[in-house]
RNA sequence: GCCGAAGUGGCGGAAUGGCAGACGCGGCCGACUUAAAAUCGGCUGCCCGCAAGGGCGUCAGGGUUCGAAUCCCUGCUUCGGCACCA
């Protein structure tokens, strides 16, 4: 071989023509269809969020699948039985909106939809599983969430209320979870949420409250169970009992209970206030105060709650004109109907206690109502307030509060509880904000509600023979967004399973969140017609060792999905608590200007586009080199030429190792002071060092790092190529271990290099994707010397190589006679020498 | 206001108690080329200095430590979440 350039002879890398070519072949040796009755290997359950076909595959999905991907292949090369599923949550908005602006039929739009997406899915080059692909708008799968209803009907999981609802003009009405922002804006349309009195269907997820909190068993983020901890809003404090005073137009004794965190303030109550929606306004309303209240309730409960966009709001609020007795002091305190207390939170009444509480204050200065002090640190109680006292710090007393006056303010608390409990008149009371789940939608595209209304048997549940009740395929929107479901006579009229008698089919259908529930479960029995999932894989198979998805979920679809399967659990469907043992949360791609992506910014970025130039294992391979996963950032494109520049260099250095570039000056020659042997050993050690750290970052889903290392170890292969150990054996396994390590991150120009390298003498090929993952030699790993920092104080002031083992005493004294050293020492003797982290570094410390 | 995450070169980022800036982008210089592209090699935190070398440097200020980007306290900024939750 002559050292020149075998560029001549060495075919290009090209990988619009390799990357079609091996999915192809991986799909005809079926590599990515799971053996899920498999047992004889490790199962690992790897979900990642199912996308909505809304269209377009766009980079976020890419950033959030791809890594995913390599996770999947870096198992599998491990012998692990990966499962890696992939479906379409299909039912939603984006889809009717379509229908109503374009008369195209939802289905068919989120078909069309979902056709392209497979395309754009598939040039990813993942491993998905499409045996056990999902579409949720599929009658075959959306029968399940109403046998699921039915089955929690049944068990009083499932009940119909009426009450004051957040409703969306475009979306009708939305779970709580639904509804964002200090302006209350829909989450999805952002119009504004306004508030309706109406019939809907709700979850008892509240009932999990408890249980939902405690996330022994799963790996969340830490952020996303904070959000959920949060969400779910555990409050412990003491329920109270006040008695309504007798009036000239009212007898008096009305029980009116409230809640509150602080009972050891309630000597300072010297007002209370009830919710506009509050059952006993009605009735408590003074005569002649009747037209008032009557008129701030109507207002208050028909406002859009647009007027609450400020925080600053002042307090409004009218008295009902009359008393209630506090049950510590016999004192009557009047009350007030005010929308800072919430119908839905607690009891919808408060006490309302000025001196310690910042809402309460502000309505007292308001109102001119009195502020009475009742906890304060000793010493201080007569200094006067001019904002609530909401502090709490320890030491504080009760004053003004009878004979728990002088108490520590918790104590006194608990024992005015206690004093109060022994009556029936105080109870310790638990509180949460969590709230059950509204699944009711007046949409057409999702899951009907399978309920019948019959004029004489009321609500009947239709019979689980005669599920599924079908969405009619025609569907005429007459250019409104009104669910046509109304309208659709064929669809309304049925007889009543239980009477016979003329009926209507409830036209609601459910929140997509139900879809999203329990598709997971679904994919490891796509097509079982008798049941919605198969318990023995559901057992073999699940909880789900890792899911990988965005983190704009965290109190939604991932608390839902916790939900539902503690549901499952109850009705004896599932035998876990919880759906998955790992989330992973990616970060989110945003455009170049930083903002979200989106059509109308024209900020999207498209990867089919990237595909065409660089080929996709460079797309995957930049997304994972950009930044740490969880991270994301706004899009630049800038990079992903260095990262297609590696790939051509992985390429050269394993078909050309004995080439020479021109304008490389020490082209073929070692590096200075090594011998054939030192390099050869040098090549060896770079490759086992790097296939150490490498799989430490596999491990962690440190993929840029992956990345930068691979860069190095091909950085370093590209010095010795050329030189009389390039193509030798170390070279050899250098490269092997380099494709081997890469393997799971740019599939196919590994696999289309492992090809060409040829197998093993006597060997048929099999795919670098069914290899093992190589073992770390640490032998060859071990570093025969080391380059020890010397600090003086601290600072870094000279730098020794010693061979490893180097004694303590003997390192010493090599330091302590540098020239550099001693320039710094300056004559001073040392006063301590440090050796830190097992010769590592060694500071000298002087005065 | 409350909860959470984060602030490191021109840029993306690395280092989570031990050499700050790995790896890549960008930039500069060079090789190859008639030329350009591609490719390859070198340099590239800031300041002083011809150089050797020195000083400064991880949002700001303080602290702990032999040693701090990393731990603690105070403050600032950015991003995400919550929205009168009694």
């Amino acid at each position: 071989m002559t050292a020149t350039s075998d560029r001549a002879r060495v075919e290009r890398y090209d990988p619009s023509e390799i990357e079609p070519r091996w999915q192809r072949r991986w799909d005809e040796l079926r590599l990515h269809s799971t053996d899920l009755s498999n047992g004889s290997r490790r199962r690992y359950y790897l979900l990642t969020m199912y996308p909505y076909p809304s269209g377009d595959i766009h980079i976020g999905h890419w950033y959030i699948k791809t890594p995913t991907d390599a996770i999947a292949r870096y198992r599998r090369m491990h012998g692990d039985n990966v499962f890696l599923p992939i479906g379409f949550d299909a039912f939603g908005l984006p889809a009717e909106n379509a229908a109503i602006a374009r008369r195209v039929n939802p289905r068919e739009w989120t078909m069309s939809n979902i056709d392209n997406m497979r395309r754009q899915l598939r040039s990813m080059g993942a491993t998905f599983d499409w045996d056990a692909e999902v579409v949720t708008c599929d009658p075959d799968y959306y029968r399940w969430n109403q046998w699921f209803f039915l089955q929690f009907l049944k068990a009083g999981l499932a009940y119909r209320a009426n009450s004051a609802v957040d409703w969306c003009p475009n979306d009708g009405t939305l779970a709580r979870e639904q509804v964002e922002g200090a302006d209350r804006h829909c989450w999805r349309c952002g119009a504004k949420v306004e508030k309706r009195d109406l019939d809907q269907w709700y979850l008892r997820v509240t009932k999990y409250a408890d249980e939902l909190l405690d996330f022994s068993g799963i790996e969340f983020p830490d952020p996303v169970r904070i959000q959920q901890t949060n969400w779910i809003g555990r409050s412990e404090g003491g329920e109270i009992v006040f008695a309504t005073a007798p009036s000239d137009h009212h007898p008096g004794g009305d029980e009116i209970r409230v809640f509150t965190t602080r009972p050891d303030t309630l000597f300072g109550a010297t007002f209370m206030v009830l919710a506009p929606e509050h059952p006993l306004v009605e009735r408590l309303t003074a005569l002649d105060r009747r037209a008032e209240v009557e008129a701030y309730v109507a207002q208050a409960v028909t406002e859009t709650e647009i007027e609450r966009l400020s925080t600053e709001r002042e307090k409004t609020g009218v008295p009902i004109g009359a008393d209630a007795i506090n049950p510590v002091n016999g004192e009557r305190i009047p009350i007030f109907v005010a929308d800072y207390v919430l119908a839905g939170y607690g009891t919808g009444a408060i006490m309302a206690v000025p001196a310690h509480d910042e809402r309460d204050y502000a309505f007292a200065e308001r109102f001119g109502l009195p502020i009475r002090r009742v906890v304060a640190a000793p010493g201080s109680e007569d200094e006067p307030l001019d904002s609530a006292y909401v502090a709490h710090s320890a030491g504080e007393v009760l004053v003004n509060s009878g004979e728990f006056s002088g108490l520590p303010a918790d104590e006194g608390g608990r024992r005015i509880v206690d004093w109060l409990a022994r009556d029936g008149r105080a109870k310790a009371a638990v509180t949460y904000r969590l709230r059950d789940w509204l699944i009711s939608r007046q949409r057409y595209w999702g899951t009907p509600i399978p309920v019948i209304h019959c004029e004489r048997c009321g609500i009947v549940p239709v019979p689980e023979a005669d599920l599924p009740v079908l969405l009619p395929d025609t569907v005429d929107y007459a250019g409104s967004g009104v669910n046509p479901l109304t309208r659709d006579e064929a669809f309304l009229n049925v007889a009543c399973p239980s009477c016979d008698g003329p009926a209507r089919r409830e036209t609601d259908t459910m929140d997509t969140f139900i879809d999203s529930s329990w598709y997971w479960y679904r994919y490891l029995s796509p097509h079982k017609a008798d049941g919605p999932i198969d318990d023995d894989m559901v057992e073999s198979w699940t909880p789900v060792e890792q899911y990988t998805g965005g983190a704009e979920h965290a109190v939604m679809h991932l608390l839902y999905a916790r939900e539902f399967t503690k549901m499952m659990r109850d009705l004896g469907l599932v035998q876990q608590n919880e759906p998955w043992k790992r989330v992973f949360n990616q970060g989110q791609i945003l455009g170049a200007d930083g903002e979200r992506m989106s059509k109308s910014r024209g900020n999207v970025q498209d990867p089919d586009e990237l595909v065409r130039r660089y080929g996709a294992d460079t797309v995957r391979l930049f997304l994972m080199f950009m930044g740490p996963w969880d991270q994301g950032g706004p899009w630049s494109g800038s990079g992903i030429g260095g990262v297609h520049r590696f790939l051509n260099r992985v390429w050269t250095i394993t078909l050309d190792p004995h080439g020479r570039e021109p304008g490389d000056a020490d082209a073929g020659i070692l590096p200075a002071g090594e011998d054939d042997a030192a390099a050869r050993a040098q090549v060896r050690a770079a490759a086992h060092r790097t296939l150490r750290a490498v799989t430490e970052d596999y491990e962690r889903f440190h993929f840029n790092t992956m990345v930068a290392r691979l860069m190095e170890l091909t950085n370093t292969l590209f010095r010795y190529r050329g030189t009389p150990i390039a193509g030798g054996a170390e070279w050899k396994e250098a490269v092997r271990l380099l494709l081997f390590m890469l393997a799971p991150a740019a599939p196919h120009i590994t696999e289309e290099l492992w090809e060409r390298l040829g197998p093993p003498p006597g060997k048929p090929w099999a795919s670098i994707h069914a290899h093992r993952w190589p073992k770390v030699d640490e032998v060859a790993a071990a570093e025969a010397t080391r380059e020890v920092p010397v600090q003086v104080n601290g600072k870094l002031r000279d730098k020794v190589t010693v061979a490893t083992g180097i004694d303590q005493a003997e390192l010493e004294a090599l330091v302590l006679a540098r020239d550099k050293v001693r320039a710094a020492l300056a004559g001073r003797a040392p006063d301590r020498i440090i050796h830190a982290g097992g010769g590592r570094l060694v500071n000298i410390v002087v005065r």
